[in-house]
DNA sequence: TTAGATGCAAAGACTTTGCGCACTT
DNA sequence: AAGTGCGCAAAGTCTTTGCATCTAA
C-alpha cells in the first residue's frame, strides 16, 4: 500500500490536535488500500482485519472526522447508502441506475456544466460531489 | 388546481388496470397542486387534508406505483430524503450544499455533458435523475 | 363478488447518540 | 495523570413488508 498515503493522513490528524488510535490507524489504511467507493459498512467489515472489535458507529464518527479535515469525502449514490473514499484527486461519478456500478471520471468532464450553471444560475457546481445517474456500457447492451 | 393534469394521472392508473382510490385521488391531488419536489411526508402530511387516515406506507406504495407509469419522478438531494414530483418537462436539480433549497433547470444544460458522457465512457445519463450539489446565488454571497 | 388497495404495526437499512471504560498523549 | 476516543447498546430517521380488512370494479 502507499505508506506515504498513509502517513499523511495520520499526520493530518495529529497536526489537528487529534490522537491517533488503532481503530483511525485501520479505517485509513483500509481507504488507502482500497481506492474505492466503499460504504460504511464495507469500510468497517475490511477494516476489522486490522482491528478486530471495531464498531460501524466508530468508523461513522472516524469518516466524519476525517471528512472535516478534507482528508476524506462522500457521495450519494442513487437509493443505496452514502460512500466514502479519500480525497484525492478531484473527481465525478457516474452511477448505473441497473447495476449500481460507480465509475469515477476526471472532473474536466464537468467544466463546461460548471460554468454554464455559474453563468445562468450564479450556482457553483461542487466539484467533490457530483454523481451522475444512468446506464453503463454493460446494461445498455443487455 | 389543473384538472386536466389530475384526471390525466386517474386516466393512467386505470389504462394500467390499477384502482383509482381516496388514497390516490389524494396524492395525484398534491402532486398536482404542489409542483414543487415533496418527501414522502411532505405528500402524506398534504395529501391527509383529503384522505384523513392515509398512511405514510399507503404513500409510498402510491408513489412508486406513480413512477412505473412513468407520472412521477423522484430524485435524491443531499443526505435528505428523496423528493418525489410530477415527471412534467424533464429537468434537472440544483441542489444547495448550504440552504438546501432545489432549483430546476432546463435538460438543455446536459445535452453537452450528456453527448460527452456517452461518447467517452458509453453511458447514458437519465435526464430524470441529476441532481447537481453545490452552492446557490443567496449563499455564495454570504 | 373478488382481487387489488389500504391502514396499522412491525421489521429493516442506515446512521447518530449516550455512556462508562480504555488508551493516547 | 487527564481527557479524548472507543465499544456497546439504544434511539432515530426513512422506507419496506406482512397481514387482516376494506373497497373499487
Amino acid at each position: 500500500m502507499d505508506r506515504d498515503r498513509f502517513e499523511d493522513i495520520l499526520s493530518a490528524l495529529r497536526a489537528d490536535g487529534k490522537r491517533v488510535t488503532v481503530a483511525k490507524r485501520a479505517v485509513a489504511r483500509v481507504l488507502v488500500e482500497q481506492s474505492d467507493h466503499l460504504s460504511a459498512e464495507e469500510v468497517t467489515k475490511a477494516a476489522q482485519r486490522y482491528a478486530a472489535d471495531l464498531s460501524p458507529s466508530t468508523v461513522y464518527r472516524i469518516l466524519e472526522e476525517m471528512e472535516r479535515l478534507d482528508l476524506v469525502v462522500h457521495a450519494h449514490v442513487g437509493h443505496a447508502a452514502t460512500v466514502y473514499h479519500l480525497a484525492g484527486a478531484v473527481h465525478g461519478h457516474l452511477v448505473c441506475t441497473n447495476c449500481g456500478v460507480t465509475i469515477e471520471i476526471p472532473s474536466r468532464h464537468f467544466d463546461a456544466l460548471s460554468a454554464d450553471l455559474l453563468k445562468s444560475y450564479d450556482f457553483r457546481l461542487d466539484r467533490h460531489h457530483v454523481a451522475i445517474a444512468g446506464l453503463c456500457a454493460r446494461c445498455r447492451e443487455s
